[in-house]
RNA sequence: UGGGGCGUCGUCAAGUGGUAAGACACGGGACUUUGGAUCCCGCAUUCGGAGGUUCGAAUCCUCCCGCCCCAGCCA
């Protein structure tokens, strides 16, 4: 399940789940036990944001020898379809975790919950309100004013009783009436001012069809499921710190088995982001091509994107869990990325701003096949030969008519190394008559250079990448940026929101890059290095004459830096 | 202004009375046939603030300040 080499290198830091497990374990609380469970619900995808859940539950019961159940909490047949459950399963597994036997659906308790709340309402803990829903909101109260009673909450049991079989029997309308628990409308807690446990909804449920009429809200359910599912640690997010008390108190009035919920802060990246709502907007609005798309911190997104799931765990290992609001800078994210990639993707050569080149010297006819590696990194991953000839592609950026200060590569008279080839030498530089952009240049060669070396000891300040033109393959390459332009989107100006700082440049596609011909038939999520550019991933839209690639992320890149030290150009 | 949480480097985050880990980012250097990778070095006299307890406090106490969450028949 998990690759070793790359885990062992981030440490395991302490944090308080783990601690609490480990004094549960020490003190016998749960018999041995660690059963945790990720219960989303199937409204959406997985983002980032879930991974972090995700590796906080499944990787926590691993750890301790346990099991974390995959469980559907589908009790709003409004909002959930299945796209969504077969998506959080395909990224659950992608991500490196196995739920083995334990896939479980909130809906199949649906009866036992039922059972349940018929005890309560005979135990005269929760009875059926007639109120409508605004009624319910105004006598809720407010932050700092105590709610009021509904005048239905002490109907005796028989009547209670009837009225709830009536509602699940389908007799009354949608929003007539609810079943609410009887605790104290006059509580600070607000989740405790008798909060609704069914509200009557008539909508066919992708599980159980058309045969309840009435669906459980989620305070009454979650608990009644860990406690069905005999879970231990019940994790999940600070905005559920209100509703413990209401957690605790179904299973204690119950008096089931009672797990304990842990609340931790959720993952917040900058330069996205973080809530399906919002993402939902993008889809819906059309700014991204779906859940999926590249840019999106989906983890659809970003394994089309090319993110290996090694890189999300490490991540999610190295932010740590805690009860603190934080903003993680995605530039920790990358980090891991490239981690990953620089380790294990092979290397290749492909320009992406082509710019021809001719080697005057170098003989008309002649094709040399010159040994390259494929990963220095991975001496097991081999060699490769590239096809060399008079006529060869190099990166636009990569010549400078006028070279700025420490700019390095290729200029008019300037020698550079062509890597894995030769040593060449700017000769001239051809331009468009009319728009003066540069479209040729002509260098020559040294012959003695082969393979890159110079038996002279001559040393040249760079090494360029390079395409021979007429063995080079055409190909798309699609450069992500990101989403938004602000560290934290929804920092906006007065009546604006997120969307003001949606980055209207974060996809650029390019259509004419030149690749080697080594990639011919790279299968789509294949990922590997552009030497010099980035990480690339073979996107599903390639086809066999034009493959298509996403640009993952770039190499780090100093002289971009120094490059803006300088104040740009 | 009711209730629940949280405040340690630019960003995450250890630390639980014994004198501030680590990572990313950032800056500098070495090395280099990827300006990649790798390797060195630097980077909180101080833990939201003020008092107090103590030989000793980020850790205990008091007060104050700031931030987040809660008034769905969403989860």
């Amino acid at each position: 399940m998990k690759d070793k080499n790359t885990e062992a290198k981030v440490a395991l830091a302490p944090n308080f789940i783990r601690e609490i497990m480990k004094e549960d374990l020490r003190t016998n609380k749960w018999g041995g036990r660690v059963v945790t469970r990720f219960p989303p619900e199937p409204n959406g995808y997985p983002h980032i944001g879930h991974a972090k859940a995700i590796c906080i539950d499944f990787g926590l019961a691993a750890e301790f020898g346990g099991v974390c159940h995959l469980r559907f909490d589908d009790t709003n047949p409004t909002k959930e379809e299945q796209e969504y459950i077969d998506a959080i399963k395909e990224d659950v597994r992608w991500l490196g975790f196995n739920w083995g036997e334990h896939e479980y659906y909130g809906s199949d308790y649906f009866d036992q919950m039922y059972e349940w709340a018929l005890q309560l309402i005979k135990d005269g803990k929760a009875y059926v309100d007639d109120l409508k829903p605004d009624q319910i909101r105004a006598y809720r109260g407010t932050l700092t004013e105590p709610g009021k009673e509904s005048p239905y909450r002490n109907r005796p049991v028989e009547e209670n009783l009837d009225l709830f079989e009536r509602m699940k029997a389908g007799e009354f309308e949608d929003g007539s009436r609810v079943l609410r628990a009887k605790i104290d409308m006059a509580s600070p807690n607000l989740n405790m001012r008798d909060p609704v446990m069914y509200r009557i909804l008539k909508a066919p449920h992708p599980r159980t069809g058309d045969t309840w009429n009435i669906y459980p809200m989620y305070d009454w359910a979650h608990g009644l499921e860990d406690s069905i599912e005999k879970v231990t640690h019940s994790i999940c997010t600070l905005e559920f710190e209100d509703h413990r008390p209401l957690y605790d108190w179904f299973l204690d009035q119950l008096d089931v088995y009672h797990p304990q919920q842990i609340e931790f802060a959720r993952l917040n990246l900058t330069y996205t982001v973080m809530s399906k709502r919002k993402l939902l907007k993008l889809v819906e609005e059309g700014h991204v091509g779906g859940w999926g798309d590249p840019r999106m911190p989906t983890i659809s997104g970003m394994r089309r994107r090319g993110y290996p799931p090694e890189a999300i765990r490490n991540f999610c290992e190295r932010i740590g869990v805690a009860k603190r609001d934080s903003m993680v800078d995605v530039s920790l994210l990358e980090y891991f990325v490239r981690e990953e990639l620089n380790k294990h993707a092979l290397r290749y050569m492909g320009v992406l701003r082509p710019l021809r080149v001719v080697i005057d010297n170098y003989p008309e006819d002649t094709v040399e096949e010159l040994e390259a590696i494929n990963n220095p990194e991975d001496p097991a991953a081999g060699t490769r030969k590239v096809p060399f000839s008079k006529v060869i592609y190099i990166e636009r950026e990569d010549f400078r008519e006028d070279p700025p200060r420490k700019f390095y590569r290729l200029a008019p008279g300037r020698e550079v190394r062509l890597r894995y080839a030769y040593f060449v030498t700017c000769v001239d530089v051809v331009k468009d008559e009319k728009t003066g952009e540069i479209t040729e240049l002509h260098c020559t060669y040294d012959p003695a250079t082969r393979g890159g070396d110079s038996p002279d000891g001559r040393k040249v300040k760079s090494t360029l990448h390079w395409v021979s033109a007429a063995h080079a393959m055409n190909a798309e390459v699609r450069l992500y940026d990101r989403l938004f332009t602000t560290p934290d989107p929804n920092e906006v100006e007065q009546g604006q929101d997120f969307m003001a700082n949606l980055n209207p440049n974060s996809l650029e596609v390019l259509n004419a890059c030149k690749i080697e011909p080594s990639l011919v038939g790279a299968k789509p999520g294949t990922r590997f290095q552009f030497e010099r550019q980035g990480y690339l991933c073979v996107d599903p839209d390639s086809t066999h004459d034009k493959p298509v690639f996403n640009r993952t992320v770039t190499l780090r890149d100093t002289w971009a830096k120094i490059e803006k030290a300088q104040g740009g150009s």
